[in-house]
DNA sequence: ATAAAAAGGTGAAACGTTACACAAATCCCT
DNA sequence: AGGGATTTGTGTAACGTTTCACCTTTTTAT
């Protein structure tokens, strides 16, 4: 409540010469007088009025963060990790939950826009991202993670991601090894560009092997967009269900994150399979959950740690800098974890 | 980018009668006039500078939310449904993580009132506010979701919580109609209100049956303060490991949430011991992973999405309204949900 | 001794809104 | 016709910072 005024009033000194004080600029100044400035902002419990500084400068330091759903615990955990990321380097993160819809997508990136933030990070990976070029243009910066950079039109300044079709190859192989030959795909709508990849891996590494992908084996949630990710397990029950109920149904199933798995064995189970004796489940992500639950799930880990401090440094490199970001998509490497979902067949 | 200046000079009108516009003050204003300017914002795309606008007003439409971790599913949905329920009536929520710890708190606090933000929502339950006195005597509305106001020295404006003691008496009243006599209690650190409730409901509900209460049965978090609520999970499975190689080991086990259940199942497991056979496990919360977990979780239900709403109304209305809120601390019912986890000894 | 440069500070306009007191035009009543 | 009400709108001073040109005093070089 006491502004610079009244600081300056104390210190005896110009509210130029405060805010200089506050932001630093200090090298060409007596270091008495620096002192005197200090000691009136302590003295008054002085703190910067956020909206005054942001009004004149034009930019704040906070960053947007838009992903499905909190309420998935994987994007829980990255919000979190982004968060301290952030913190670190003196940044606030506004976190929003669009339930991967462009149009909600939009309105927030303006609402964003609006409140003069210049960076936000996507969590999302649609397979384009024109709709957000209008603010890309208008000097939003985009990171992404969970896809790279390619085919974006220039909308997307940086991003990191596991290379999607390393990480499904990995787990196609695993499963192969095993001796399975019919493994299906769960996942909600393949529209993304992590999901197209992922599928795309799986394919390849069964061609690989000599089997020929079976379409009917690859679940891409009709009828379930509406789901968003606030049930996400849900989905993964409904899949293997019908999956389960096919003339000739799978051995084992790969599915596109690890809360999809956990509802495929639940569902699984419902239907008289026990995992992995009758059914091996692979999931992709490596929430904490899939280390303790029954049976604990194998799985295709993402260094999300890792992933959220690169984008959050890149994004702020971008937003600070003024010249080109080198290397504006950096991939770091899925791995997978053996645990007691699969089994040989 | 377009200011209220150009909208004003399109549609041939002051500021003054463009803000009045854009806050919707036309009841005195000719239609025609309205429309010029409707069209001419719509024209220029022009968004309100929310800067300007909370600088000249000191006050904004956001609401910040300090929950202990929104890496924990319990938390991630709580506030995905607050930041529903917010949006719903033009609020943006802020989201903190603080870990439960008293000093991140008020610094987030802190910084929240930096923003000019006024009303706040806290997901912790300590058994003192005193850490928020402070902010709450400059004017900081402050609301708790998971506790009630008694004790609060007025820090804390209005809140909604189910009854503590109820919940886990409805729990314990369960395991001991399953003929269940040594029962234990799971938790981290009590020294939350909600906590110190739990435990006190399933001590009289035993005390009730004839049972006298066994200390060595509640475990209590000790040295797990570090935790936080980022690897909750962990604390059940240590938890039980330490509790079933008692000598005396109990027979069901009542945890604090079901994170801790989830890692108590687990923790079990590893020791050889299976759920519900050899040992019941009874949740609270009901996360949406309890029913899809093996075995599906018997649990208190708490009524999230009620309880964010009323928060978030009742926050809303302290802030808005000028006269004292009525009604400040309202409690919704706890439910028994029974699932696979517990059966008859 | 003098000019130039460096050091240490200052003044005031702007950023984009809001809100209040006031102005002009029209209407209504007696 | 006179005068108050009513309707519809406007001018402008803030809000609390930042920034940049500029001012004064001291130091240094010649």
């Amino acid at each position: 409540m006491a502004g610079m005024k009244e600081v300056a009033r104390h210190a005896g000194v110009s509210v130029s010469t405060v805010s200089n004080v506050i932001n630093g600029r200090h090298q060409k100044m007596a270091v008495e007088t620096l002192n005197r400035v200090n000691e009136a902002i302590r003295k008054l419990k002085f703190t910067p009025n956020s909206a005054a500084r942001q009004l004149k400068t034009g930019q704040i330091k906070t960053l947007g963060l838009i992903v499905p759903s909190v309420a998935n615990p994987f994007w829980g955990q990255v919000s979190h990790l982004i968060e301290t990321a952030a913190q670190k380097r003196g940044y606030q993160v506004l976190i929003c939950n669009a339930e991967r819809d462009p149009v909600v997508e939009a309105r927030y990136v303006e609402s964003l826009f609006g409140s003069s933030i210049r960076g936000v990070i996507l969590g999302s990976s649609p397979e384009s991202f024109d709709y957000l070029k209008e603010y890309a243009d208008k000097g939003m910066k985009i990171a992404a993670i969970d896809r790279d950079n390619e085919g974006t039109n220039g909308v997307i300044a940086c991003s990191v991601s596991i290379n999607q079709l390393v990480g499904s190859r990995l787990a196609t192989r695993h499963l192969i090894g095993l001796g399975h030959k019919r493994i299906a795909f769960i996942s909600g709508p393949i529209g993304t560009n992590s999901r197209v990849g992922r599928l795309a891996g799986m394919n390849s590494e069964l061609e690989k092997a000599g089997i020929t992908p079976d379409e009917s084996l690859v679940w891409g949630g009709r009828n379930v967009s509406t789901f968003g990710d606030f049930r996400a397990a849900e989905i993964g029950r409904t899949a293997i269900r019908e999956l389960l109920t096919l003339d000739n149904p799978p051995t084992a199933v790969l599915t596109v994150n690890d809360m999809y798995a956990i509802g495929a064995c639940a569902g699984a189970r419902e239907l008289g399979y026990s995992v992995p004796e009758d059914i091996s489940v692979i999931g992709f992500d490596d929430i904490m959950m899939a280390e303790v639950m029954q049976p604990p799930l194998t799985t295709i880990r993402q260094p999300v740690a890792q992933m959220s401090e690169i984008i959050v440094s890149k994004l702020i490199e971008t937003l600070e800098s003024t010249d080109e970001v080198i290397e504006p998509h950096v991939e770091v490497s899925a791995e997978l974890i053996v645990r007691a979902s699969t089994r040989q067949l």
